[in-house]
DNA sequence: AAACAGTACCTTGTATTACAAGACATGTAT
DNA sequence: ATACATGTCTTGTAATACAAGGTACTGTTT
C-alpha cells in the first residue's frame, strides 16, 4: 500500500469520465486525448486508453471513423453518440455527488 | 458498462481516503464508519469495509484495540498511526490535484 | 434451557480495470 | 535497405468493490 497505487486507484473510473468529456467536445484520436490528459496532469498510458476506448465503443457511447494521416499510419477519430451524451450527463451528476460527499467527510472536524 | 458500475469505479480509491479521514478524527469502529459514509451518501458495504480496514492495518496506517460492548460482541476501535497521518497528507494532495485535473478537463468548452 | 434476534466481525469467489511490456503496421528520412 | 516516428492493439498481472454468505457474542422470549 503506497501513495502511487492509491493515486492510481483514485484515478480509476475518473478516466472514463474525462475521456468522454474530451470526445464530447469534438473529434479526436488517441494521441490528442493523451496530450490533453497529460496537460491536465492526469497521466494515462496507451495500454490503459485503448482498451477503455474499445469498451466505450462496444457500449455504443462513442463511435469512430478511420482518417488517413498526411504522414504516418491512419488514425481513429472518435465522436460521442447520443447515448454517450446522455450517459455523460449522469456521470456529471455522479461526479458532483462524489465530490460533495468527499468534501463532507474530509472537511469535518 | 452502466452508470452503477461507473459509480462504483469512481468511488474506488476514494473510500480509502475517506476512511482514513474518519479514523483520523477519533476512535471509531466499523459501524460508526458505515453510518458516517452513508450519511454523506457514500455507500459502502461490510464486504468492502472489512478487507479495507485490514489492508490499512497491515500497512501500519491504522491500529485498533478491542473494546467490550455493553450489549453485544466486542468491537474493534481504530485509530490512525503517525505513519497513517503522513500518508493522509499525501492523499489530501492527491485528491486536490485530481479534482483540479478533472475540473480542468470537464469544464473546457 | 432452548430458540430467536440483533450486533459485530470476517471470508470466498467474481468482475472490473489500470498498468507494464511488449507486438505490429504504416509512412518518412537517411 | 535500414532506422525512426507514429498509431493501434494485446497479454499478463495486480488491485479492489461487491454479493453472498459464515461465525461468534449478547440479551430476550418462550
Amino acid at each position: 500500500m503506497n501513495a502511487s497505487n492509491t493515486q492510481i486507484q483514485m484515478r480509476k473510473g475518473l478516466l472514463e469520465f474525462c475521456i468522454l468529456h474530451i470526445i464530447a467536445r469534438g473529434e479526436v484520436y488517441a494521441s490528442d486525448m493523451i496530450e490533453e490528459l497529460t496537460d491536465a496532469k492526469m497521466i494515462v498510458v496507451e495500454g490503459t486508453l485503448y482498451p477503455l476506448l474499445n469498451r466505450l465503443k462496444n457500449a455504443a457511447l462513442v463511435s469512430y471513423k478511420w482518417v488517413e494521416s498526411e504522414s504516418g499510419p491512419p488514425r481513429k477519430y472518435y465522436s460521442i453518440t447520443e447515448e454517450g451524451s446522455r450517459f455523460l450527463e449522469t456521470l456529471n451528476e455522479t461526479w458532483d455527488s462524489l465530490v460533495n460527499s468527499t468534501q463532507l467527510i474530509t472537511s469535518k472536524k
